[in-house]
DNA sequence: TTCCGACAGTGGGGTCGCAAT
DNA sequence: ATTGCGACCCCACTATCGGAA
């Protein structure tokens, strides 16, 4: 199959709004692939390659390379070439990957250049991934879209799946079972504002379980063999040797449990996420990193254990099993709770826990199964949100939908000096309506134009809204907000009634120390 | 007919490893 | 030794389609 094939089915992908008419296009693209173009043509419409990431970005593409005018290159050259590039390492790898990258290019027309420089930068915006190539190659096969949805969630991704149904049809989704060894996509949980709110929209028994800010983790243990998976299915199990040490001293031989890794002080509290992360990041000198930050796994749930398969179950038995396997310590700290008529109790927790310095809550219904690599319904996060009255100071155009639009706030908050600092940026929690009201406004202020955006005069006020504070070495306070968002405009305020640096510390003590 | 679940898009900061400077 | 880039951790929020109610 030529590539040009794959490059035009994408732009048609993306022209439609029709979630159908994308499924169509894909179906009628996987059919039309001959069982050896499989293994690429799939992961490539699901913006992804089979590779993985190739250390490629923006900057390395560099300058544009004049295109071919005709097209030739297949997929599966594509693919050679660049299973080449990834291949390339050490000293002068750097002018080597140019010079593959521009030669593939230079082979690529106009049209199949855009396609690759989107797949190599994991851009490809055609408004379907993964949920939508999984419903398309469900279509192209004739098996049921939730079956394949299930095998694809079981096998970690979408490559297997496609050649096994096009090599032996619907049927061969059955060999698709949960493995002790091979990952599974996590379950994720949706936000609630509060934990009365999260036990009322549950209804019934739910278990309150305390938020560890960490990196999830999947650990698979069959007798001394263990592995850690990330909540992306990357295998990090030469990082953790603590974690594998501690899967050995569970109850039961043959496990997969879901739980969170974090950093403790030697009070049990929890340090900050930047010190877990860049423990977990380490992977020259693990045994070093471990001395200075040691972390701990704590659990949650258990998908197998020893023989039976337990995410069909609902959550308490899945719990009750999980009790026999952990001990308390290496568990999460929760609270069972009847149903909304305790929200007061789902609260105390919810304070108990911060006063412990965790992150939050997640409430989660008894009765739902393991809903894997969904966002299911059944499990919701409580946060504590802070908010601050900042100063806008620029914005940059957007990109996209985006296009055309001041999008991306810099906010600034009020200096000893009467300046301002800026703490960071924000994007979310934009109406297109507030875009487009915002985009005249600080074009109105504007007194520099930039190939990025403007900046502008520091007079209009957003109330953001943000997790928490963190250690910054690129921002002037030292500091920069976790996860900024806007509320709202406040054209009833003026700059200088914006909130202070000084105050933002009171706020947040120990951060800078 | 209206509602709502699921997805995709739009980017944020930090930290690490690696190659180039 | 320092710098720049890319990968991958953490992530919030809105718009939209299409099936459920």
């Amino acid at each position: 199959m030529l590539l040009v094939r794959v490059a035009a089915v994408s732009r048609e992908v993306a022209a439609t709004s029709s979630r159908s008419r994308k499924k169509a296009l894909l179906a009628g693209l996987f059919r039309e692939a001959g069982p050896e173009d499989v293994p690429v043509v799939i992961p490539y419409l699901a913006g992804r390659l089979p590779q993985g990431r190739l250390g490629i970005g923006w900057k390395t593409l560099g300058a544009p390379v004049e295109p071919a005018s005709a097209p030739s290159l297949t997929v599966l050259e594509t693919d050679r070439e660049l299973t080449a590039l990834k291949a390339v390492a050490g000293p002068g790898s750097q002018a080597e990957r140019l010079r593959l990258v521009t030669s593939l290019m230079s082979r690529a027309t106009e049209e199949e250049q855009a396609f690759l420089v989107a797949l190599l930068t994991g851009e490809v915006r055609q408004g379907a991934l993964d949920a939508a190539a999984a419903d398309g190659l469900a279509e192209a096969s004739g098996a049921a879209p939730e079956d394949v949805r299930r095998a694809v969630m079981l096998a970690g991704g979408l490559a297997p799946v496609a050649e096994a149904l096009l090599a032996d049809g619907p049927t061969a989704l059955e060999r698709f079972r949960l493995t002790v060894g091979s990952p599974v996509l996590p379950m994720l949980a949706q936000s609630a504002p509060t934990a009365t709110d999260a036990v009322a929209r549950l209804g019934g028994a739910a278990a309150v379980e305390e938020k560890l800010d960490g990196i999830r983790v999947q650990v698979h243990r069959d007798g001394d063999e263990v592995h850690v998976f990330t909540r992306t299915l990357d295998e990090i199990t030469d990082r953790l040797p603590e974690v594998v040490a501690a899967a050995r001293e569970l109850r039961g031989e043959r496990l997969i449990l879901d739980g969170e890794v974090i950093a403790l002080d030697e009070h049990g509290r929890p340090r900050p996420f930047q010190e877990t992360a860049g423990r977990i990041g380490s992977r020259t000198d693990v045994s070093s990193a471990a001395r200075a930050v040691p972390v701990s796994p704590v659990f949650f749930d258990v998908l197998h254990a020893d023989g039976r398969d337990l995410m069909d179950l609902p959550f308490a038995e899945r719990h009750a099993e999980l009790a026999r396997l952990a001990p308390g310590p290496r568990r999460v700290r929760r609270a069972v709770v009847r149903g909304p008529e305790d929200a007061a109790a789902a609260e105390d927790f919810l304070a108990a826990t911060l006063e412990r310095g965790h992150e939050g809550v997640v409430v989660k219904s008894l009765d739902t199964p393991y809903s894997a690599g969904r966002r299911g319904a059944g499990w919701l996060k409580v946060k504590p949100v802070h908010t601050l009255d900042l100063v806008v100071l620029a914005a940059e155009w957007g990109s996209g939908r985006r296009a055309g639009k001041l999008s991306n706030l810099h906010l600034g908050a009020r200096t000893a000096d009467g300046g301002f600092a800026m703490l960071g940026k924000t994007f979310k929690g934009m109406t297109d309506e507030l875009l487009r009201w915002q985009t005249g406004r600080l074009r109105e202020l504007a007194v520099e134009e930039h190939s990025w955006g403007v900046t502008v005069r520091p007079e209009l006020v957003v109330e953001i809204a943000y997790d928490g504070l963190q250690r910054s070495t690129r921002y002037p306070a030292g500091v920069t907000l976790r996860f900024a968002r806007v509320l709202r405009y406040r054209e009833d305020k003026s700059a200088a009634e914006a909130d202070t640096v000084r105050t933002l510390l009171a706020t947040h003590p120990g951060v800078t120390r």
